[in-house]
DNA sequence: CTAGAATATGTAAGCACTTACGTAAATACT
DNA sequence: AGTATTTACGTAAGTGCTTACATATTCTAG
């Protein structure tokens, strides 16, 4: 019953794990077929545990599970097999009353001659069959299970999904067309949070002479034709903006919206010459907060005495745009 | 909860198969992980199903076991959850009632624009990781699969096994320690098919006058100390002996025992001198018939003129040690 | 020294496959 | 044409893990 593969070859690297799974399982049967042929009493799921309280013991069953790298239960399970058969021993710890410590028994140890032997022939048959790849199979197998010690493969996908949506929006400066999302984006997070204010009004419904008529910029992020996003730099001086009004819908979050905006207004202050970029918000706001030091903005501190223009302002952050960039925050701000 | 499985690679090849399933389970967790995070409402499993009938389709239960590489029940329990799902639709083949053709629907093909994007991530991922390793993991794969394929797992434990053997099995000329075995293993296999005849008795009784004293010589297998098999090789002429009294005891058949008795009478045989050897048998032992051939004998006819000294023998055999052995023959005998 | 947190274990149920087996339809073989 | 075999499929139960949860100890911070 030779299956022929090849639509599961064509779908490449996507098809990884189901490949590898697919190739364990047969592995595993055929072990366990010859074990059947040599009547010996003993399955492949007993291995690691057989051959481990051969090597320590005695050891308690979650010590067991994690260096074996499965769960509990599992060793329980197995535990309970091989005691049905007389091979393993429990007893409880002197010291730890919770633990069952599990021993080979003297039939367990016995039965050692008769095992090691066809260990060697199945080390042996697997050893040939890697050797015919003509690869040092096991050392990828490490080199694999250490890549994804270091990242997840669960975070290496995402960081490919932050990736592509970030290459997918698109950052846009203000056409009078977008002066409702202006106003909606951030209306959408000031009263989610707090109240709007009345220079919140103003400035929201008069962008124009608010912030670019005094040589401000406003900026958008568009996601497949859907503007999610909006942020506004505020001219106080030649050499110094303010960042506000930044708002990013709801349902659009963590797709790296922000953070695009954000490069984008940074790199905008940065090209008419400003020195220092500015911003006031508020405690509340720790994932802004967290998006303005990953860009290297840092908190200065709040002066009472010379008030913010909003009543929730309660944190005022700068970032020195002449100081030399870190290459920590400009490798930080590609994710 | 980072396992430390230093035990587990000590276990070498040993664990290949573990370690592998380990991989491909915890490769298949994170993808399962990756659409929830995204809140996709899809099934890694689902996978290959639902590319293949995007692929090619309609297709039938078997059909797509087959070229999955799973058995049918589990596309049809895959097949049943997507259909409730409403993603996949089935209809009976008109020209055969008994298939069910499996297609995917309207709202199935939908799905595509939103699962390609995080496939496309899945497999950057999966390649950057393969990467990593500096290795062409597919191919390695591809290869290990078809080196299965060639030849099983299974089939490659038992030649290991089958070689072992043989390498244990140690072959030891006559001594008079042994002159009882030498009965007691013979009469085990004529009286389990035949009935001992007054020239076997003779023989067995007296080996040293029958067998020995006229340049013949006798053959003994040990294994662990024990006795498991015998031959004879009798003098016939200068040029000719026959090739005699072969017996291995039941318990210790699929040893590999009677190919290394023989292998050591034809190499006696050569080194005396000779140029034939001669045998004769019974149609019914067609083991030991498939082993004679194995080693080159082939069937001379049954002259009935020439009668044999024996009432069983009803199969002549020989062995022309002149003519150069094929590569073949000597190959296989060493398995 | 004591309440709450952490740890060790057991048990049940779930999951994604498998094997085993039964039925209906198609095909092969006289 | 009629019977035996093969094929397609469904269903039930098994397998070897997992997650989820309950319970008993031990540790730890105030």
């Amino acid at each position: 019953m030779s299956t022929n593969i090849d639509f599961i070859k064509q779908l490449g690297d996507l098809a990884l794990a189901s490949r590898l799974k697919r190739l364990s399982e047969k592995m595993l049967q055929d072990v366990s077929l010859a074990y059947k042929e040599q009547s010996i009493d003993f399955e492949p799921r007993w291995f690691t545990l057989f051959a481990l309280l051969k090597e320590r013991s005695p050891l308690s069953i979650v010590d067991i599970a994690k260096t074996l790298g499965v769960t509990h239960p599992a060793i329980n399970q197995i535990a309970s097999e091989m005691m049905k058969k007389g091979l393993v021993k429990a007893s409880s710890d002197k010291k730890d009353k919770r633990k069952r410590l599990l021993t080979l028994t003297p039939l367990g140890e016995s039965l050692t001659p008769t095992l090691f032997p066809i260990w060697q022939d199945i080390e042996q048959a697997a050893q040939k069959l890697i050797f015919e790849t003509g690869v040092d199979l096991m050392g990828v197998i490490d080199k694999l299970e250490y890549g994804m010690e270091q990242q997840s493969m669960f975070s290496r996908i995402q960081e490919q999904t932050r990736q592509r949506w970030q290459n997918a929006v698109e950052i846009m400066e203000y056409q009078p067309v977008f002066r409702a999302h202006f106003k909606s984006l951030n209306l959408e997070w000031i009263e989610r949070y707090f109240e709007a204010e009345e220079a919140d009004i103003r400035i929201l419904s008069n962008p124009e002479s608010e912030i670019l008529d005094s040589g401000g910029h406003i900026f958008f992020a568009r996601l497949d034709g859907e503007i999610l996003g909006t942020c506004a730099l505020i001219k106080l001086d030649d050499k110094t903006y303010e960042l506000a009004k930044m708002g990013v819908t709801e349902a659009a979050r963590g797709k790296c919206i922000g953070n695009k905006l954000l490069a984008a207004a940074i790199e905008k202050a940065k090209s008419v010459g400003a020195e220092l970029i500015y911003l006031e918000t508020n405690s509340r706001l720790s994932p802004a907060i967290h998006l303005y030091r990953k860009h290297g903005f840092v908190c200065i501190p709040f002066d009472a005495h010379h008030p913010s223009e909003f009543q929730r302002a309660d944190v005022r952050m700068q970032l020195d745009l002449t100081a030399t960039q870190s290459p920590q925050v400009q490798e930080r701000c590609l994710r």
